[in-house]
DNA sequence: TAGAGCCTGCGG
DNA sequence: CCGCAGGCTCTA
């Protein structure tokens, strides 16, 4: 469900939690990805007594941070992961895995239908990376200054199709198979070309559209598809804004093109783009 | 570096 | 009933 500008979105809509102190915690036992149960007494250690210093992101990572604490809570909402911020008395949802209790009026639930997410410990500060899930990510293209060179040198060491380097989270963090698609059409580039095929032209003008195509969705609180709300409940709108995504068989959207949008599987994941404008 | 696997829910 | 889903990890 959520690639960054869904994660992003959440994170923005947690931050009235910030400032107030967590009381309890409270978990499912159930497991979340790769059978990992979540750690509760870890959990317990980093947040409960203490008050919410900051929600930070990288990537499609959202990490909680304690005031006083050397730890933070590393979450990550894999496919149908929804973190809200929801009045005290409401009863839990279905497949809710985790409750942080706070003193104000409300509490902040993790959901997970499928259970591919995370809710994690890992240390706090610099150390952060010393976690499995944090150690290799690469470069968030709204936090950092990425530029199509950074993009052109990492595509070189591989030979991969460009659509599976966009997914790569150790090259980029925060892409995912919708804003890839997008971002391929943006910048009319075909995602079966070879990345380390790319100019550096092209690779400057992907690393744009990338950019751009997370910004705009940023700004319509991210797409919802079927399962994204952020921390409210509320949707997003970017869905209907996608040119690619999800129109298979519809007319390109280019200006003067008129090609025929198509999905081939690439990586196990539907690929949508336009034979006729898109360049290999 | 493909492919399977992890899970549940939805729509055809 | 079947295929499909916005992600990641482990395996051959």
């Amino acid at each position: 469900m959520p690639e960054l500008p869904e994660v992003e979105t959440v994170r923005r809509t947690l931050e009235p939690a910030v400032g107030q102190r967590v009381v309890g915690v409270w978990t499912s036992g159930l497991p979340l990805r790769m059978k990992q149960p979540v750690d509760r007494a870890g959990l317990e250690r980093a947040a409960v007594g203490a008050v919410l210093g900051a929600v930070r992101r990288h990537g499609k990572y959202l990490m909680l941070e304690f005031e006083g604490r050397t730890e933070l809570v590393l979450v990550h909402l894999g496919m149908t992961g929804r973190l809200r911020l929801v009045p005290v008395r409401e009863p839990r949802a279905p497949h809710t895995h985790v409750v942080f209790a706070l003193e104000g009026a409300r509490h902040i639930h993790y959901s997970d239908a499928r259970r591919f997410g995370l809710v994690a410990v890992a240390p706090g500060g610099e150390r952060r990376r010393e976690h499995p899930a944090l150690a290799e990510l690469g470069r968030d293209p709204l936090l950092e200054r990425v530029g199509g060179r950074f993009l052109h040198e990492a595509m070189q060491r591989s030979r991969q199709m460009v659509k599976s380097l966009l997914l790569d989270q150790r090259i980029l963090a925060g892409v995912g198979n919708i804003y890839a698609c997008e971002a391929l059409w943006l910048a009319r580039v075909a995602p079966s070309a070879r990345g380390r095929d790319l100019t550096r032209a092209q690779s400057d003008e992907l690393m744009r559209a990338v950019r751009a195509v997370l910004r705009l969705a940023l700004t319509r609180g991210g797409t919802s598809l079927r399962d994204f709300v952020d921390a409210d409940g509320i949707e997003g709108d970017n869905a209907e804004y996608l040119r690619v995504y999800g129109r298979e068989g519809e007319t390109c959207l280019r200006r003067g093109c008129g090609g025929t949008i198509r999905r081939r599987v690439i990586q196990g994941r539907a690929t949508f783009y336009c034979p006729r404008c898109q360049k290999r």
